[in-house]
RNA sequence: CGAGUUGACCAGACAAUCGCUGCCUGAUUCAUUUUUAAUGUUUUCAGGGGGAGGAAAGUCCGGGCUCCAAAGAGCAGGGUGCCAGAUAACGUCUGGGGGGCGAAAGCCUACGACAAGUGCAGCAGAGAGAAGACCGCCGAUGGCUAGUUCACUAGUACAGGUAAGGGUGAAAGGGUGCGGUAAGAGCGCACCGGGCCGCUGGCAACAGUUGGCAGCAGGGUAAACUCCACCCGGAGCAAGACCAAAUAGGGUUUCAUAUGGCGUGGCUCGCGUUGAAACCGGGUAGGUUGCUUGAGCCUUAGAGUGAUUUAAGGCCUAGACGAAUGAUUGUCCACGACAGAACCCGGCUUAUCGGUCAACUCACCAA
RNA sequence: GUCCUCAUAGUUUAACCGGAUAAAACUGCGGCCUCCUAAGCCGCUGCUCCAGGUUCGAGUCCUGGUGGGGACG
């Protein structure tokens, strides 16, 4: 059975668990994002979102930007290999709107699973 | 109906699918206790109902709350500034007064005191403060020159007089008119304006005055120092309290007593704390709490011009913590602005697509 | 979230107690000099972050805003 669920256990909580991935990661990119990834320790997939101030002024459009990666990030995380991961964003991704996003977050989703596959 | 003023309210709607969050109910799992059963910082699932704003913002004021001593005395420092009231409090609000703008409704207004003292005013200008003679006017009086009717007249502009006029400047020591004079001048008078004293109205700010007095007055600046009146202790939920890994900071008793060091705004006082020995146990990472029922909202009635307040009845309306309200699709319309709670309230300020309602003013038309 | 600070040529600093032309260095551009470059010399470049107010007069004083920098678990 498949959910589409998205839990405290999806998420990178402690900032123990953002240095782990922090410390090792390999990237990933777009003209708008950067992602940083490693290898789980059990099976589930996990999403840390790193939105700084500094390249998104508006509270309302940070806010906006978190919960597009997250929907995203629910409804592709069972193709996606157990990793960890997290999403920073380049300045300039408030001026796009929420379908330039998502697409952009498809195009990486899919990046990720053909690297693993290898 | 047109132009405008003020106040209040709303902040796209509906449906489907997939999700988030904590609350309630029921079931389930686990743990604990004395078995039936009860409890819960336990697990999972189902159902129900709730889930950002008018500014949540800037952090500009004022409170609550918490700790520092229970927040105390003095100095320093800061704030406010017509009067009265409202309030928990305010730099806010309401009503009134003065001044300004507008045809009106109405709007704006840091609006105490330069007659307590000190300071400032470049350049220009003669002079910038109880002033001043550059041009001008006069030259009565005194001087000089001339005349002769010799106790006078004319001229000169030397002494001097003069604040009317010109000119300088942001600003030049009441205004207009008549008299007056050598020319002038509140020098005198009339009116206007202002001052002091009184009276009347008002709680007061202030207003009025057909009353009296003195010709009239030292202008501006206090968002210059200052004076006067009133107010303010300091920090802030990353405050603080509790449970507690690693590591090694503490409490009690006795002794000691520098008036030092540290803790609290800047200082002084004051207060707390300290150094040694013995005994006992303590608290960073992390977690829990503080955390939402409150100076709360709605309705009705009373008091008041009003801000507001009193009473009765009803309601519970976000409490997250790497941070919840979303995404996709469809339909409709006026095609959706500014923008996201983080301890909580009262304000102010700033940003903002539009829409609805009420009261009032002016103009036009009709009666 | 809370608490502090700063803003002047392209950059780094000045400008007294409010007083009229906002000063200096480096850089940039144009010119002179030189066969060319460097050096040297001359010239140019400003809404004092923005908007109001106080004052006769504001870079300076007051109020509101904008933008930057910093501290605290």
């Amino acid at each position: 059975m498949v959910t589409n669920e998205f839990t405290r256990e999806s998420r990178l909580l402690t900032p123990s668990q953002f240095q782990s991935v922090f410390s090792n990661p390999s990237r990933f990119g777009s003209s708008h994002f950067t992602i940083l990834i490693t290898q789980s320790n059990d099976d589930n997939n996990r999403l840390g979102l790193a939105i700084a101030k500094k390249r998104v002024k508006l509270a309302v459009q940070r806010n906006r930007i978190k919960r597009l990666v997250r929907e995203s990030f629910r409804l592709n995380q069972h193709q996606l290999p157990h990793i960890e991961m997290v999403v920073m964003v380049k300045s300039g991704i408030d001026e796009l709107d929420n379908q330039q996003i998502n697409k952009q977050l498809e195009k990486i989703w899919r990046k990720i699973i053909q690297r693993h596959k290898k």
